[in-house]
DNA sequence: TTTTACTTGTGAAATATTGAACAAATTTAT
DNA sequence: ATAAATTTGTTCAATATTTCACAAGTAAAA
């Protein structure tokens, strides 16, 4: 019934409204959230108005309680875990600033293919052999999986993940794994972000030198027109 | 003109059709890209559509002009540069997966404020200090920046990136940046993210067993009915 | 107290994105 | 050569998401 994008929205607020309560701040108003995100004030009044908690007419949001009424729609009651699986550059950056940082979903445990990893800690967290998963996403409780690894072997350890009772996934390798029904993923494609920006990034640099171009030429069309028209 | 998603499936359709030529495969059909994807084929005929390369009915596309129509639109004619600002551990993982490896957006350069990395080379990419980035933009022709820094200095980095010229940012900070209409910005918030997973993960879970619950109940709904409406 | 100015909540319009469906085209089989 | 089967290109409908716009409400000012 919520959409994916209010849910993103809704953690940006919070993460803005901690910031700003620490600072001192007590209340605050649709535009000015809208203008920290460059989005549209009706859209921020909109995403609140879905958690049930009401503002104040001419004052605005009261922070504290917004940010309870945010927790209480985006968190669970308990803390939910997380594991790691693929201990590579990536999954090391994952974990130095997420391993213990957070306290919503806290990554538990890692995992491995390679012998010499297994057994070792990283930034907090152990890291154990692929023929533990199970077993430790069960004592784990853990109901989300985090793939760093490359493509080839994620839709095996994704439905080890699956089969383990986890139902989030969260892949950042460049395959599209196939999940059931029951079980949420989210793709996180850094080659295909890296394309995506570099391709808009140019047709911006083309856009902008022809919007120079044009309004080069558009004193002289201007001159004219009011020349002849005159209107 | 074009939408970012399509952007960012022509993106996946070349990595695919990559991969299957390597294979020996010459052509595809919409819908065997769309099984591979979870999407539906018309979504794949659309996109394809935009490239202005025609299949041909009942054959499907030929793979080897696809990719070159892909390329022809997705690439640009000189292969495009980036800088990389912050070594971090997510920034050391980026140039470990794209510092050499992406023949289209190569990351020429990176950046930190930590004198102990500056003159150093990680993963064949060399540190340089913050303030000779306008320089080394110039120099490289960098179109693309990218955020791997905590949130503070990030609106002021970026503000430096779009002086010295680039046109596109790749933001991994939690902060959502300000930029002139002429820049592409591309957000990628992990921690977001994470909590998106998190909480979509908890409510197919409680979706999943609501389901159970519900079959476990329709057997007897589904006697009762037939015994009196008998339809 | 009354007025003014401003903000929320929300229905309705606008926009963006996806999906269904079918004519036209092409291959394969008969 | 003809018919059958299948796939593309594309239009139109459906869905999702954002934005507008304004009534209703509230605080501050007069």
């Amino acid at each position: 019934m919520v959409s994916e994008k209010t849910v993103e929205r809704l953690s940006l607020y919070r993460r803005i409204l901690q910031q700003l309560r620490v600072e001192g701040k007590e209340t605050i108003m649709s535009h000015e959230l809208a203008n920290i995100l460059h989005i549209k004030p009706a859209q921020v009044r909109r995403d609140i108005m879905q958690l049930g908690y009401s503002g104040i007419p001419n004052s605005g949001y009261r922070i504290r309680p917004l940010l309870e009424s945010i927790a209480n729609f985006l968190d669970s009651p308990l803390p939910q875990s997380a594991v790691l699986v693929g201990v590579g550059h990536l999954g090391l950056a994952l974990l130095a600033n997420f391993a213990g940082r957070w306290r919503q979903l806290a990554i538990r445990a890692a995992f491995d293919k390679d012998p010499a990893k297994i057994g070792q800690t990283f930034h907090g967290c152990r890291c154990y052999a692929m023929s533990d998963l199970s077993k430790i996403i069960a004592e784990t409780k853990s109901v989300v999986g985090i793939l760093a690894i490359p493509g080839e072997g994620a839709q095996s350890v994704c439905d080890l993940l699956v089969q383990s009772g986890v139902s989030g996934i969260l892949n950042f390798s460049p395959l599209r794994i196939k999940v059931p029904d029951n079980v949420f993923v989210e793709h996180v494609d850094l080659s295909a972000t890296f394309e995506k920006v570099s391709f808009f990034a140019r047709r911006m640099k083309l856009y902008s030198e022809e919007e120079k171009w044009k309004v080069e030429n558009e004193t002289t069309e201007g001159e004219y027109e009011t020349l002849t028209t005159n209107q």
